[in-house]
DNA sequence: TTGTAGGCGTTATCAA
DNA sequence: TTGATAACGCCTACAA
């Protein structure tokens, strides 16, 4: 029997006042109603005694404001939207908002599901990384501040907050030619959705700019078939100056441990990077050299967007100005792989 | 300017019917209420075409439950909270519920204060990891049911689901002693509020029952000092048949990256090993053999645990024989550092 | 300095 | 087979 939390009401009864005082009184809300000292502190005493507690559901109902915040990411168990996570949570709760935290699994209806439900439930904003196109059409539609960060909702007007994934490429690929690789084969999961991963290709190849340098694509399914997993290691050991490069934490995970489990030397056989780093990239032996992105930065800027479009949408300006792209640098860090 | 979603009142104007009628159909709830198939699919069609979606907030309000449930952990970033979170979510999703995370950053202020505002907020449960003894207080005075996870409230009566420490610390002494080990370090995070450590110190001292074998506990804080570092390479080189065990993934992580920057080889110089696993120790080389907890099945138990809390006080039959404490079985998985 | 009344969206109870 | 009404807890324009 979940013991229902004190209304205003109670306590305004306790107080011997109405309840609407009780309500300026605990909101601080004294712009055109003065109290007396003595029935501030018998008010704020009477709700500590009985543990009041604002029933957000009236609240919400009234204002139409949740202080909820929604965040739909694909995968809550990579380290890349872990620690996005962590970060914009820190931010969120400093401003009074709250997160909803939801997990599409790369999985489009569930997506869509998802996003629909939040709706119901309602959310002030929403920061997105999409592994659908259309689901969030529902979010514009109604109206709802709307931010997308790592990948871009393309063509759609959105805000976005992200990685520069073609000059994450790029210094890869510069860092490639100066230790001397020539034959380079990247590795992507199998995302037709993600638009981060052919830009980060393209990248690669505009840093590859040397006398014979190859640059080969390849995806890695989840559950890689033996078949696929001897396409990367044939092709690491088919030549000299050979470097293989993951394109997101988890390819570079995978790609590691098969070139270990056959055997393969690096980077004397092979060379090996990763794009996004991730703690055991540096317990590893040879570490290895990742791109890493600003997560916390990332986080930062995407709550700021988010934050002002909530703040125009209630003053109704709607200035919708929404074509801000923000692009973060990477950062190479140098290990032992590459 | 957030488009105000249609009502049940809007959609009732425009198929003209009664705003109750509407909540009935789309409720589907006929128990009393038999209503023509072709008002059920009038209804429907203007519901669809209005994208109507019910207002969690007046549900709420009128029916007092949110459908949403709470999870405190302490740490979001973990491997172990992190898959924990993930199959919870599955299962919890697929009966309605939705989930509200909240991190406490192993923070008792700061999980009071999460957990005041989640009660504000309303939840119909709550799975907590609890960093702090007295926080869940106010949860219980609040008559929400209750279940934790991982680490019990002791002396709480508080339905639990964790891990037999005790068997895991056996399991890792056990093989210890088998594989010839004497002198064995234990290695815990500085958390003083977590009953699992000394329970696992425990097991680990009846698992290493043998003539001679030493077990000494050594706290490693988050940010180690070179001198708390040095403690552990002195003990791991001073004598032969020596191993370190860490007693959680963050310090086994931790641990093994300080031996290795030592240079010393394992498991030859020193063995290593941790309770609970996490993807790097596979990884590295030698990969480290762990005791692995049965995740899934733990936030399977916990919840339906909690599934059952919920409707028990819903039908007020208020049975409390909340003494439920289930210890599931650790798994160990041998590597190559022990 | 305090009170009153209305309504946010929903559903349960009662009536027709 | 359908409708009317009240109430959940809160906030706020308006009145006293």
């Amino acid at each position: 029997m979940a013991i229902s939390n004190p209304s205003i009401a109670e306590v305004g009864r306790k107080a011997k006042v109405h309840p609407s005082t009780v309500s300026r009184i605990l909101n601080k809300s004294f712009e055109s109603h003065r109290y007396s000292a003595k029935t501030v502190a018998r008010v704020i005493a009477v709700a500590q005694e009985l543990g009041y507690r604002p029933s957000q559901a009236g609240r919400t109902l009234r204002t139409g404001k949740t202080m909820q915040i929604g965040v739909l990411v694909p995968d809550i168990t990579s380290v890349f939207f872990n620690q996005f996570i962590k970060h914009l949570e820190k931010k969120v709760w400093a401003t009074g908002y709250r997160l909803l935290i939801c997990c599409s699994n790369e999985n489009a209806q569930q997506e869509q599901e998802y996003l629909s439900d939040l709706l119901s439930r309602g959310i002030d904003g929403l920061v997105v990384a999409p592994s659908d196109t259309q689901s969030c059409q529902q979010v514009i539609t109604a109206g709802i501040p709307l931010v997308s960060v790592d990948r871009p909702l393309l063509g759609m007007t959105v805000p976005h907050v992200g990685l520069d994934n073609i000059e994450a490429g790029q210094m890869m690929g510069q860092h490639l030619i100066e230790m001397g690789y020539k034959h380079v084969m990247a590795v992507a999961p199998c995302l037709p959705n993600d638009p981060t991963l052919p830009q980060r290709c393209k990248g690669l190849a505009q840093g590859l700019v040397t006398e014979g340098a190859v640059l080969k694509t390849v995806e890695l399914p989840s559950e890689a078939t033996d078949e696929q997993l001897n396409k990367i290691v044939n092709f690491a050991t088919a030549k000299p100056h050979t470097a293989i490069v993951g394109l997101t934490e988890d390819t570079t995970f995978r790609v590691y441990e098969c070139l270990r489990s056959h055997g393969l030397s690096i980077p004397d056989d092979v060379g090996m990077g990763g794009i996004d780093d991730f703690p055991a990239a540096r317990l590893v032996c040879p570490a290895i050299s990742v791109i890493a992105q600003p997560i916390e930065q990332l986080a930062h800027k995407a709550f700021e967007c988010l934050l002002e479009m909530i703040n125009e949408t209630e003053k109704a300006s709607s200035t919708i100005e929404s074509s801000i792209y923000c692009q973060l640098s990477p950062e190479f860090i140098r290990r032992e792989s590459l």
